[in-house]
DNA sequence: ATCCTGTCTCGATGGTCATCGAATCAAGTC
DNA sequence: GACTTGATTCGATGACCATCGAGACAGGAT
């Protein structure tokens, strides 16, 4: 397996819609991962760039930053490990392309979170009696 | 300003609805430093539990975790800077809240990268011509 | 088969980060 | 004022990460 190992896809949070009451506690560390690898400017520009289009090349990528191509790859890599981006390579090059399921996947939880219909993420069932004011 | 610094709010991304065409290459260094804060499991997890009721005591937050009470002061600090949680102090206790808006800002760039309908993000205006196949 | 070009992998390096424990600060109680 | 409890800050430490450059691999062209 030298490319293509998109390990988890987007079977993330609650899928599409409201969001009903998601996730374990691992859900969070997956979950997580995804928000990590959008949280480098470089990875978070890539990603853009990969989705506005229907598919993108390596080769159109690497001059739109000022890295080297072992850097570019390398972020390209987390992307995919994360599961917010897919290739394929035909001939010489090698192309992106977005995995909306995992976007949308990631931005139901965002919104779900903002209107306060999301429960604690993962573990602590039973909610620990007294101890606190209010 | 030992408490309360939460900088730059979620005047971030092209605020809510379906994104016109956003943000410069700065805007991506923002946006990225939110989703970073969300790229720990410990952190996803507090901001959950925080968007989960109207306000949270550090007091909950606290046993929920197996940390040391200054790891958590810790992440708080981490999510409040980023501007995604915001707090307020009321006798001996502090109490945590979510800020709707920061969320609803990147929910709202993922949704659109996932349908298309972002452009990159920042800098490159003129797309550097030829040298790409297809 | 031999080059050439595009992409990925590997090892090294400097910087950032999560965590702890101890010390400090804040606010209430005695 | 002195003590107690909640929360933050500080310094140290070990782990992780972004970056580079060099080498390896893949596929086309000569």
């Amino acid at each position: 397996m030298t490319l293509l190992e998109t390990p988890t896809a987007a079977d993330a949070a609650t899928c599409c819609g409201l969001a009903t009451t998601p996730v374990t506690e691992d859900d969070a560390t997956r979950l997580a991962g995804m928000f990590k690898a959008l949280g480098d400017p470089v990875r978070l520009r890539m990603a853009s760039m990969i989705a506005s289009a229907p598919e993108v090349c390596v080769c159109e990528i690497t001059p739109a930053f000022d890295l080297s191509s072992g850097t570019i790859s390398h972020h390209l890599k987390t992307l995919r490990e994360a599961g917010l981006v897919d290739c394929e390579r035909r001939g010489t090059f090698v192309y992106y392309r977005i995995q909306p399921e995992a976007l949308r996947a990631l931005s139901a939880l965002l919104s779900a979170c903002a209107a306060g219909g999301v429960g604690f993420l993962g573990s602590d069932p039973n909610p620990r009696p007294g101890r606190w004011p209010a």
